[in-house]
DNA sequence: ATGAATCGTTCACTTAAGTTAAGAAATGGC
DNA sequence: GCCATTTCTTAACTTAAGTGAACGATTCAT
């Protein structure tokens, strides 16, 4: 388990031994349920996520109804906007599978920031890869039909489409389940 | 103008004299013509713009028609994704208006930030902000309908649908042109 | 100032998503 | 295993966006 962290990090800055024993040291691993809340709306929080097994989401409740943004599985890392701006959050962060997760907070990443200019670097480097990624994805979903992006979806992440319940795919996709599973029928159709 | 500057990065780090000078003596101060091309599809660039006057513009060209995906006014920054990923542009940055631009580039950033450690955090906390706000767009860009979007746009950016031309609104709206004039069309008829 | 190109609106028509409702299928708890 | 709940699909109908085209209005270049 640690192993795959130090080759992750490994793609942004090399760690000494001393470094990654005081990573080892922060006590970070956890196991979660699926279904488990890990955030609330209206909480404040100074958690961030890092998924080493299993699959997370995020999803706001409008109007009673569940609103899915975004799932972040494997080597994937949330740090939910209200522990950014220090307010309270606006939406849900839940497991959709039982997951292994590495859990920080603020004033750890802090600590290690100074002692360690390096772990700084890295989560810099990490914050703009991150706003590069984001800033393609929300493109891409500008600039194309729910039917291109659920396409797209099944060529990026083929594994989304199966673990993941329909309903909530729909809302990540920006329409409601019924015009998703239409959507699909019309592909079947198609290709036949 | 260089007061404009220093005010804004004084909501993250406070910078000594010394600090400043080094800024200055940078030369990054620009002025550009309305229509200018920043930045062409194809092209390798190091450059990230700060406005500090005007408006700027990131948009695609996809099958010979521009989608234009983003605008950036006074005090807002755009690092292309190019040039944090380190490969060709996917898309066009160009001058909605005469502009009064910070340009700086990659290796200066590196020496700057090697000079001043608190630039580099600087420089984290300004990516970690700029992730939380896009993650909050495209989260409001999925949950709503078009009409919520443009009304949306009214009311957080109501200088934007003044300044821009309708139809790179409309893409950045997620729309057609005529959809856009005819939504808003039927909201004139509804307000009556 | 004038002609050319671009831009915004409107219209008729097509296509696809939203809505409401019903029922089948899968899942979870006991 | 069985019931209750949740999830997925289907269908009929409504609403809004996409498309193609036409026509002023505006902008731009010379």
């Amino acid at each position: 388990m640690k192993n795959i962290l130090f080759d992750f990090i490994s793609k942004y800055v090399s760690l000494t031994e001393e470094e990654k024993n005081a990573i080892v040291s922060l006590d970070i691993f956890h196991s979660v349920k699926k279904g488990t809340i890990l955030l609330k709306e209206g909480e404040k929080s100074k958690a961030s996520y890092f998924v080493l097994k299993g699959c997370i989401r995020t999803y706001y409740v409008l109007d009673g109804e569940e609103k899915t943004t975004a799932f972040y599985t494997e080597m994937e890392a949330l740090t939910p906007t209200c522990v950014i701006n220090k307010t309270p959050s606006e939406y849900y962060v839940s497991c959709v599978e039982d997951c292994i997760l590495l859990i920080s907070n603020t004033d750890m990443e802090a600590e290690i920031n100074s002692k360690f200019p390096k772990f700084e670097t890295m989560c810099r480097l990490f914050a703009e890869e991150l706003l590069a990624k984001q800033r393609i994805d929300f493109d891409e979903f500008k600039t194309s039909s729910p039917e291109q992006r659920y396409l797209n979806l099944l060529q990026k992440r083929p594994d989304l489409v199966q673990r993941v319940p329909q309903h909530q795919l729909a809302s990540y996709l920006g329409i409601k389940p019924q015009s998703l599973s239409r959507l699909r029928a019309r592909l079947l159709e198609k290709k036949s």
